[in-house]
DNA sequence: GAGGTGACTGCGA
DNA sequence: CTCGCAGCCACCT
């Protein structure tokens, strides 16, 4: 197919992230092939809270289960308000647990 | 057309 | 263990 934008490909992977669940931009980037470009998935969420593209960004994070992007949405606690929503545990900004609820798209959605 | 930026990651000291 | 540096690539000004 002939991918628009490379955050129209981020979009759809963040969209596929089920509930309760959270993965890292570095497996989204990787999954979309373009594993070296981490920062520019940061960058395709960022955007897409700009643009209401209503991606729940709030389930992406970096690799340490870090809530990096926080303050990037309209609160700094409406990301982790919304994890902890989902019955996510966030201390000190940092998913706690996070290898268990670690969603992976290159495993779950399998390239095949 | 060129330069600067960044919600990252991995390796080294 | 903690801190710092370099690489990476698409998007924005």
């Amino acid at each position: 197919m002939q991918p628009s934008t490379f955050y129209q490909d981020v979009y759809e992977v963040v969209k596929l992230i089920p509930f309760g669940r959270a993965t890292s931009y570095g497996a989204i980037a990787a999954y979309l092939g373009t594993k070296g470009s981490s920062r520019l998935v940061g960058y395709a969420m960022n955007n897409s809270i700009k643009t209401e593209t209503g991606i729940p960004a709030h389930r992406v994070v970096n690799r340490n289960g870090l809530l990096t992007g926080k303050f990037h949405f309209g609160t700094a606690n409406e990301m982790q308000q919304r994890l902890e929503n989902e019955g996510l545990t966030i201390i000190d900004n940092q998913i706690q647990n996070f290898k268990t609820i670690f969603w992976d798209p290159t495993i779950e959605l399998d390239i095949s």
